[in-house]
DNA sequence: GGTTAGGGTTCCTTGAAGGAACCCCAAACG
DNA sequence: CGTTTGGGGTTCCTTCAAGGAACCCTAACC
């Protein structure tokens, strides 16, 4: 879809989205995360095309964010997340919560989380990698950093 | 560009990307966030065409997640974050760090973040909103919730 | 040796992205 | 008072990706 060349901004958020930017890439994570590997179960899980859905396999697969692997001795293969591609899902996992609050409706959320650590059904927060205190959009300046624009 | 009809989807995450599914929204976003409000700041910052910016706008307003407010007697409008769009930003700043650890290369970040509350350049960490623990995407198992599919 | 199933390709149509040119309105200028 | 200027868009055209249906290839299995 895009011409313009957002891999070559000096911008994260770009360069992210030259990674991941349509809608169906989030969808094929996530569908890959929770278990959804061969070719077949993600097309008739989300309904998409697979003409679109081979482009985008191969994408994610070049950008190092899915693995393509053998599963048989006849040609067949399955998709997993390499550690580039389960770092991604933290973006997915943020997208939900802020899906969940705002557009899930009277219905509420289709997923809960359930939390390994204290065993309760929850959701992400941002905090501060640092110090640990929250992080939100209204808690940081930003400077420039080293690769910042020529 | 999609015909797909993505905010249907019993999925908080393909929600999320009929509000923000194609790469220039993400980035008006955060145009919007550092301070670009105003039409003609953003078009040339980011290089979109007119008419693309006009349509993304429309609808980012039309979402509930800019607000477009006059700030003259002229016919002269700007563009402002609403709290739906603020709580957007989350977002960007987990794909920022996932953008600086496997996108920026040998140049490094190109903004960095510096955390008003402990002073330290710093970056964003998913925890568990209940327990505080780290949660990350092998942290938790997924439940159907009370919106899941018919 | 016909069938089945996974994992794709090919072809066509529609519609969004990109780009350039144009337009409107309200000050400000001379 | 006619003209310029600048913000904030529209219009029109071209190109290219998305959607969809049909087809293809390979390796078991019966």
């Amino acid at each position: 879809m895009q011409r313009t060349n957002f891999g070559e901004m000096a911008c994260s958020i770009a360069r992210t989205l030259d990674v991941l930017g349509e809608p169906w890439s989030p969808l094929i994570l996530r569908d890959v995360w929770v278990g959804f590997n061969r070719f077949d179960q993600i097309q008739s899980d989300l309904g998409i095309s697979r003409k679109v859905l081979t482009e985008r396999l191969h994408h994610l697969v070049e950008q190092g964010v899915l693995e393509r692997r053998p599963y048989d001795r006849r040609p067949r293969y399955e998709y997993a997340l390499t550690e580039k591609g389960t770092e991604l899902v933290e973006m997915l996992m943020v997208m939900v919560a802020w899906g969940d609050k705002w557009l899930a409706g009277a219905a509420g959320p289709p997923v809960l989380y359930r939390h390994h650590a204290c065993g309760e059904i929850s959701r992400v927060d941002l905090r501060c990698a640092h110090c640990g205190e929250p992080m939100h959009p209204g808690d940081i300046d930003l400077l420039p950093g080293p690769g910042a624009a020529a």
